[in-house]
DNA sequence: TATGAATGAGAGTTCATTCAT
DNA sequence: GATGAATGAACTCTCATTCAT
């Protein structure tokens, strides 16, 4: 993950995977079709994971500025543990990403869910949630770039309050 | 650039992109060192005049939340008018922009130098600007990628003041 | 047989041949040294056992009309029980087959001591033993193929007579 | 198309084939889609254009003992002047050979017809027309088989009124 | 003795780049 | 200056063979 994150699945050789994994050059194709199935394997399955964890993270609270806070929670504290997974999961665009089925669960579609959620519940102002989606996601997710390109140093945990409020602001009532 | 953001550079093959110019497969080396050469001459010189562009459109105006409203409408203005060419600029991380020396003027070095100054005017709340522009930025692009992927139908130039405002929200006093 | 015939040995792999074995990929390698050696056994266990059967066949025969049909109509017997092996044996052109010493046993040195035998005797006319050999054994054999191209619908042993009187006519006196 | 006939189209590597052609390794892929792609065109043109030359020669006769001296004539003068090419189109049986449409043109199929209108001429003996090319054709062509193994020494051309004669008795009236 | 995961040499193929025309 | 045939390094992937279990 680390090679396809840093060079990108195409510019990423299966040697150099092999080389990476300390094992042979035709090994990784006993558990894998190609080099494309390792990357969506990698892919699916690690969102899966976040996904499902992000869900049981938000059904601990009620209000949707508490949801929300939990989402900047859990996408900072994954930055913090393992940047190249968020890199991979949350940042990158890779040819993994467009196999996902259109009804696939992503953290996008829990947001969605939440500002629908939280507009009919009256918390959240009118507006097209789709709209409302991107503002947040963006904003959030563009701190952690920031942070890659070293425009920001302080530990992101720190900041979720920060990130939350700020987001709040955008789509509250 | 069409090839180069459908693609990527690196899957885009020097005959296709001889055979989408009309001209032979040895021709574009007369002009460009390497394929690579190319994509970074139509990053760097398209960026340049994009960055000229909205550098003038937002001196036009006086106050900071004036001045980002150009921003906004400068993006999707050319969302709009060239998507491939926004795609190429903002929203693809290849590696021609990964060539950028890092004193570069940007779409983000001039949101930052804007933020800096709304904050010393008392236009902007006191806040690490690299997080304010992060926010800002991350919330306007996000939402042409949104409508790249058909989530967002409207438009974006009728969703200037909008995302202008919700924007606003996040940053001001 | 039935893989190498139908695909090649080259074409066939070591993991399809412990497939149809229903046997692990390994196992073939404590039998034989090689897969060309597995072939090789496969080629020779069975010409060396279908050749003693044709020369008893033959043998008990007295003229060489009726050693000629005892010929024709073991190899269409053969076939007519077991495609697979005649293909494996007598139709296709393998590496196994190129591993014969010179001075092996095989359907054409028999036919071609039947030829000479039948010469001394007077029953057939003089000529190249060698030629009559190749016209006879051609001409037998080629029936085979084109019943497995599908342009003979008959079964070959009710052309046992027919065959065998229209090679006889080639050679006799 | 030597490397072909010797080791066969599978184990022929495309590196032997540049070689050969004292080319470089991607040459060929210049001119072929791929290593089957060479195998299958340099068998249909060859055939071809053989099986033009060959139905031209035929043409020129009007009986059919005429006819088929002609065939074996143009066969074996084929394999004198070239062997490969003979084994190439005649001999093996190789993948390319098996792309061949259904309605292809072979020298079988002239053979066949020559045998069906020599039957209806009543000059030859009523019988499965199939069963009688393919005792003709196999005839013929193991005397070239039998010649590369070494069992035959002589120029088949000198041969051709002793092939052609003994394969008329299999068929004549 | 049988297994099947691991191996790595080598296969077919692609493609950025060169250069004679 | 433009071309496109030729190139060969480097790619992904296959598969006969080995060997620890």
């Amino acid at each position: 993950m680390k090679l396809f994150v840093e060079k990108g699945i195409e510019g990423t050789t299966t040697r150099e995977i092999a080389e990476a994994a300390k094992a042979g050059e035709g090994t990784m194709f006993r558990h894998y079709k190609s080099k494309e199935d390792l990357a969506w394997h990698l892919f699916d399955e690690n969102l899966t994971r976040f996904v499902k964890e992000l869900e049981d993270d938000i059904q601990r609270y009620s209000t949707t500025h508490q949801k929300l806070r939990a989402m900047v929670e859990k996408c900072y504290a994954l930055f913090e543990t393992d940047r190249i997974l968020t890199s991979y999961l949350l940042l990158s665009e890779h040819t993994a990403a467009r196999r996902m089925p259109t009804d696939y669960k992503t953290p996008i579609s829990i947001l969605l869910a939440l500002v629908k959620q939280g507009q009919t519940q009256g918390e959240l102002r009118p507006m097209d949630p789709h709209l409302a989606a991107a503002l947040v996601f963006g904003a959030i997710l563009r701190v952690t770039i920031f942070k890659i390109y070293g425009s920001i140093d302080r530990d992101l945990r720190e900041m979720v309050d920060e990130v939350t409020d700020s987001c709040w602001k955008m789509i509250q009532v």
